[in-house]
RNA sequence: GCUUCCAUAGCGCAGUUGGUAGCGCAACUGAUUCGUAAUCAGUAGGUCGAGGGUUCGAGUCCCUUUGGAAGCUCCA
């Protein structure tokens, strides 16, 4: 057979090879150094043996798929010291993940000492140095094995796989797990390693079934590379909304309000308030929508129709009992059905459509109290919303539309490189959470699948993410640590209009049903500001600064001049204030530095003397001497532009 | 909702085996009037998240409860 390496050179074998005895007839030391194989592009264990001509890749420990195998072996060293520690433990299930690995086991809750100890006794597994081999049973027999070992989390996965399946087991040094692989060749592999956290999981996802405690814990293949990503941890820390928010003093919460209901200082709605205004203006004056104001709270019934009682209602605020009151009320959880009816107020024709209406809406959703969190998941928010009435021939092009304007936004956010497109399609195997046919549902995304292509937009495809009326396309953003939320979401409807008995009067004057996008164009308010906050670690663009410019006056014999310069500012626009406390210049700057403002105008003799400012900003330093003027030009200009200016290095946290 | 961890001055923290409540920053007052990241001195501030229990005595031990963090599930 042949064996076509990476760097395009062949070798030939009379007899079947193991990927590790190819690597070790290529060098002793490829072979310390691999991990995996990669077969034909896919991933392989070093012990796979190769009977067939193919493309082999040996995967070292330098190569980042190496961290997969590297931190799947780290997980099984991580099950035996659990093991050895605790013995009745029991083992399920212990993946790689993106960055790093975990383990779950049925066991009591493990402490922090309890994982240092942990830690400890891995250390010593890898000190051991055990071989790992891997090694197949017929499924009838590893049901057997694992029912001898005690191991029911085990024994359920292994019926699960077909009847004929030959079952693979690796052993480390007597440690035997259930497992596809691949591994390294021995424990020694692991080379740094650390246990992050543990917290509770359900066995198989699923909140009816058992309760595992999860270890996670992340390896690298170097120890400064460990170091590296722990030094990342601390970094997102830093910039964690939820933190950095309430220390720049944006927002915070009280108890005696409630959880999941933040307070806006003054600092946090001005930086609101400018996106609102900014999406307000964008949508009414560029893309052609009518706003609308429609109340907070509905009768029941209206939910009923749209069938958001039915589907919805847990988390709903519900204002009176069912069975008791004659009328039951409720927040708002969504804004569609009223906008509905702003659409039925009069008589549409087809001429009349698109009617592309926006509110700045206001909703509440009663989350279960373990699901709040910072800005990005609460029980009121308020989301640039809107809904689109339009005729079947004009939705691809209002879809496009739609998904446009969220680009557009994105991108004058400078987030739009950060974020993913999904195509959230319903589930077949669960049709009873959905409403409508089948056809429609297969034919609708499809349109949204060539939408995207069109555009030129990577997506994936998910099951099951689909909103009970129709596929959508969501817009999803990672937080500092790595997790994601959705931002923005443009959904495709062509169900509701029936239930409200929507139509428009088409050329022949007979009565057409429209179909409806859902869309948002920035997300929610709460949600997009958190997102700020991390993505710039409070530094943000000048135009969405609550504070964009401090005078600083260097002795109070200046402060009369410094108020005519912040008066001046604030004439054009720009926020302004006045450091008038009798403090040194050098106190002033570090504290504006810290309060991580765009401007400061440092103010004394000569600038009074001159009609000037001594400008010094957060991206360049000094920036020199400007007359007022001159510096209120170039900041509305800015301003007006949106510009993202780059940040200067370093000098932080002095 | 569930699991673990956490809660001491505005913020960040210390508080030994149960024995008088502490530090840094911020705040306030006074002095200082200063040229690009911290001027000096002084003052005030706490039912130790809340409720109950054990004890001669609880910030510390036990129970209940509220809030926060991470994770699971769910969602914008």
């Amino acid at each position: 057979m042949k064996i076509t390496l990476k760097d395009g050179s062949v070798k030939e074998y009379n007899e079947a090879k193991s990927i590790i005895d190819i690597a070790k007839d290529i060098s002793e030391g490829l072979a310390r150094v691999a991990c995996a194989g990669e077969v034909n592009g896919e991933m392989a264990d070093l012990r796979t043996v190769i009977a067939n001509d193919c493309e082999l890749n040996i995967i070292t420990a330098t190569d980042p798929k190496a961290l997969y195998v590297i931190r799947h072996t780290a997980s099984h060293v991580l099950a035996e010291a659990v093991k050895r520690l605790f013995p009745n433990a029991k083992v399920t299930i212990g993946p790689a993940i993106d960055d790093g690995f975990y383990y779950d086991f049925d066991s009591e809750p493990f402490s922090r000492e309890d994982l240092d100890k942990i830690e400890a006794e891995m250390k010593k597994i890898i000190k051991e140095g055990h071989e790992i081999t891997r090694f197949t049973l017929p499924r009838a027999e590893a049901i057997a094995f694992m029912e001898e070992k005690g191991e029911s989390f085990k024994v359920e996965l292994i019926q699960d796989l077909p009847e004929d399946a030959e079952i693979s087991f690796y052993d480390q040094g007597g440690f035997v797990d259930l497992c596809a692989g691949p591994h390294l060749m021995s424990t020694k592999g692991v080379k740094a390693f650390k246990l992050t956290s543990s917290s509770m999981a359900y066995w198989r996802g699923d909140s009816s079934k058992a309760r595992l405690q999860r270890i996670y814990g992340t390896a690298y293949n170097k120890k400064e590379e460990l170091a590296e990503h722990l030094e990342r941890m601390e970094d997102a820390k830093r910039r964690d909304h939820n933190r950095l928010g309430r220390e720049m003093e944006l927002f915070t919460t009280v108890d005696v309000i409630g959880q999941g209901l933040p307070l806006f200082t003054p600092k946090g709605t001005k930086m609101i308030m400018k996106l609102q205004r900014w999406i307000e203006d964008l949508e009414d004056n560029e893309w052609g929508y009518m706003r609308t104001r429609t109340p907070l709270m509905a009768k029941s019934d209206l939910y009923k129709i749209s069938g958001h009682w039915d589907h919805y209602k847990e988390g709903m605020f519900v204002f009176g009992d069912e069975e008791k009151d004659k009328e039951v009320y409720a927040l708002r959880p969504m804004t569609c059905p009223f906008q509905y009816y702003v659409y039925k107020n009069s008589q549409k024709s087809y001429r009349d459509l698109p009617c592309r209406y926006s509110e700045t809406s206001t909703l509440f959703r009663n989350e279960d109290s373990g699901e709040m969190h910072g800005l990005t998941r609460v029980r009121q928010f308020t989301i640039s919303e809107g809904h689109l009435i339009v005729r079947p021939d004009q939705m691809v092009e209002e879809f496009k539309g739609c998904l446009a304007l969220a680009k557009y936004c994105l991108e004058t956010l400078g987030v739009n490189s950060d974020v993913t497109y999904h195509l959230s399609k319903w589930d077949p195997e669960n049709k009873e959470k959905y409403i409508g046919e089948p056809d429609v549902w297969n034919q609708t995304e499809q349109h949204i699948r060539d939408i995207l292509t069109e555009l030129g937009i990577p997506f994936v495809e998910d099951v099951g993410e689909a909103a009970f009326y129709g596929p959508k396309v969501d817009i999803n953003a990672k937080n500092v640590y790595g997790k994601e939320d959705t931002m923005i979401t443009i959904q495709w409807d062509a169900l509701l209009a029936e239930q409200f008995d929507m139509y428009y009067i088409d050329q022949n004057g007979d009565k057409v049903r429209p179909y409806i996008i859902h869309r948002t164009s920035m997300g929610c308010y709460e949600r997009t500001l958190a997102w700020l906050i991390e993505k710039y670690a409070g530094k943000f663009p000048t135009w969405l600064c609550a504070e964009q410019v401090r005078v600083l006056p260097i002795s109070d014999k200046y402060e009369e001049y410094a108020q005519k310069v912040c008066r001046e500012l604030k004439k054009a626009g720009i926020d302004a204030t006045v450091d008038s406390r009798s403090e040194k210049i050098g106190f002033k700057i570090r504290e504006a530095r810290l309060d991580k403002l765009p401007y400061m105008l440092v103010v004394g003799q000569q600038e009074e003397a001159d009609n000037t400012v001594s400008v010094r900003s957060r991206f360049a330093g000094d920036e020199g001497v400007k007359p007022i003027d001159s510096f209120i030009a170039d900041i509305t200009e800015e301003i007006r532009n949106k510009t993202i200016r780059e940040e200067m290095q370093a000098e932080e946290n002095k």
